[in-house]
DNA sequence: ACAAGAATAT
DNA sequence: GATATTCTTG
């Protein structure tokens, strides 16, 4: 019985986590330099990283090629007033723990079966973000659960070693729910099932979404719903020592740390998209919250030039 | 036509 | 290995 990590590795996990300033370096990484150009962003990316954190050592990319116009539009060449980061070649975005919390906690909030890339993106709220990273990402999340099912209920050696990688050092750096391990057919008792179809109907509207999220932002169940299509039935893991109903609500919502969107120095959040009203960031609930004191709210990967 | 998911490529 | 892109399907 050897749980000593149980209580110290969540209580590390956001320390480790690099302060807010290392987003900035990371999302200028992102901007290509005629994004840069086009919205009179200097790249002048000075790196006060005196900070032993380990940064994203993002490497610069040399050059871009051309605005390809693979959009098949041969009209879109005359992008005046469009917008140049739809149709030049973004960096490999790199997922920090930071992106990768926001992406479970997303991913959380919706439930397995609402997770899907696009709603997925939406919640998280990352200016810059695209579907496609997300899909990526999630793929990959999903291996890595997959992976995780099969050595819990292995059931061959409990004294499975939990030989973390490096790969799953990302993964590790956020909690991952219960139930995404555990596939529980049933506890479709929650009240929140009924908004489940609100989601559904609501991707023509994007603000459905936030509305959603920040209604429920508080409680924390097992949120499943019984899905129309024929999906197998997962035979339920035994209460195995994997899920821990504790840890979870105090990992993914902290107590009195309803951080809204407001009034802060940096105001680097430009929204392009069709802002939605008020409930607009009013889901913002758990950020990533550094134990020096660092707590933001909506990340963007395009920050605007710092002062 | 759009989006999700898997497969494949860089 | 990590992420992007392509391909297929719903």
């Amino acid at each position: 019985m050897r749980e000593e990590e149980e209580p110290s590795w969540f209580a590390r996990w956001e320390e480790q986590l690099p302060s807010p300033d290392e987003l900035m370096p990371l999302s200028q990484t992102l901007i290509t330099p005629d994004l840069a150009l086009a919205f009179d962003i200097p790249t002048t990316h000075h790196h006060p990283n005196p900070s032993p954190n380990p940064a994203p050592p993002v490497p610069h990319q040399s050059d871009f090629e051309s605005p390809d116009l693979t959009g098949g539009g041969g009209a879109a060449a005359a992008n005046g007033g469009d917008e140049p980061a739809r149709t030049l070649k973004r960096p490999r975005l790199v997922w920090t723990p930071q992106l990768h919390k926001r992406f479970v906690d997303a991913v959380a909030h919706l439930g397995i079966k609402n997770a899907v890339p696009k709603t997925i993106m939406q919640l998280m709220s990352v200016d810059g973000l695209t579907r496609e990273n997300v899909a990526s990402h999630l793929q990959k999340y999903r291996l890595y659960l997959k992976r995780m099912q099969g050595l819990s209920s292995s059931g061959g050696g409990p004294a499975s070693g939990v030989s973390h990688s490096a790969e799953d050092q990302l993964f590790a750096s956020a909690p991952v729910p219960h139930h995404f391990l555990t596939r529980g057919p049933a506890t479709a008792a929650d009240p929140f099932m009924s908004y489940a179809p609100a989601v559904a109907a609501l991707q023509h509207h994007q603000m459905a979404a936030a509305a959603v999220a920040a209604h429920q932002h508080q409680y924390y169940h097992q949120q499943q719903q019984q899905q129309q299509r024929h999906l197998g039935h997962f035979g339920s893991p035994p209460g195995n020592g994997f899920a821990d109903h504790g840890f979870l609500t105090r990992a993914v919502g902290q107590p009195g740390l309803h951080r809204m969107v407001g009034p802060g120095g940096v105001g680097i959040v430009q929204t392009p998209a069709p802002a939605p009203p008020s409930t607009a960031g009013s889901y913002v609930e758990d950020l990533e919250s550094g134990t020096g004191g660092g707590n933001r709210r909506v990340l963007t990967l395009f920050p605007t030039n710092e002062d």
